[in-house]
DNA sequence: CTTGAAGCTATAGTGGCTAGAGGGATTATA
DNA sequence: TATAATCCCTCTAGCCACTATAGCTTCAAG
């Protein structure tokens, strides 16, 4: 039986993002002390660990909630956990795409910048200045 | 004079979110008509066109709240701008190399499962044994 | 003068935690 | 056995940048 604390050590979650799991219904209130603290046993050490490795991964609370589901019925077909899995992945490719343009974008101001006062800056230009973006963005 | 409807079709800034600005002190409260509503000069349109380019390329709400405060001292050096700038630009190149990073990782997940149930799904596995994986996330 | 769109304030909710207050429990050492 | 250090408990509020809702008033067109 493990603590909270060494739960956490444990997993890398840190202990009141256990409460708040707790709370939020990702994991089932655990047993607890004579003296009312919180008791963790492998069964539960393995689900956190899925939590976070899932929130690590950016998926959302709810996608995991319904990955946990999932994975409690194992005769069921998987396509929807390939469906979380694959719009998760077309999201983060999204957002790649959306930094890169950001990237260049900065790039540019952050480096075109020669004058030595605010009057001439560059970057505070180019905020002002919207035409001198070469992206809509 | 823009009413807030026209200012917010100007700039592409929600209705709710210029008064949010307004409360954040971003931008100026502007005069009002007689009957107590917002009406805005071009200059104040300019001044949000600034920060809503600030905000699309993804700075804080503290960062132009400095870049707005340095622009109107236009005799001092601009370090500090480009130091803004340069730094933001780290942070979305540390962002964009984490988000590959797990582009990668979800790619081997989400294409690995070929199993037709839940009890042999890739994803779920993978969520469960963070040994699969290659990198450390 | 009526109608419908647009505006007003104030409050609460979003996601995923994090921080703090004010206490009780457990454990290691003296 | 006493005590001190560390851990844990609940509850509430705060973070960011909005977004949504409710209940009201004002404006502009016909």
């Amino acid at each position: 039986m493990l603590s909270i604390g060494e739960l956490s050590r444990e997993t890398g979650v840190k202990v009141p993002t256990i409460r708040y799991y707790e709370q939020m219904g990702l994991i089932t209130a655990p047993e607890r002390s004579a003296g009312n603290q919180r008791r963790y046993s492998r069964a539960e050490l393995e689900r956190l660990a899925f939590i976070r490795h899932g929130r690590d991964l950016g998926l959302s609370i709810e996608d995991i909630r319904e990955l946990l589901e999932l994975s409690a019925i194992p005769d069921q077909t998987c396509a929807q956990a390939n469906k979380i899995a694959a719009d998760h992945l077309a999201v983060i490719r999204e957002k790649i795409l959306r930094l890169k343009k950001l990237e260049k974008e900065l790039a540019r101001i952050a480096t075109g910048c020669k004058g030595h006062t605010i009057g001439e800056c560059y970057v505070i230009e180019s905020l002002s200045n919207h035409g001198l973006c070469a992206d809509g963005h």
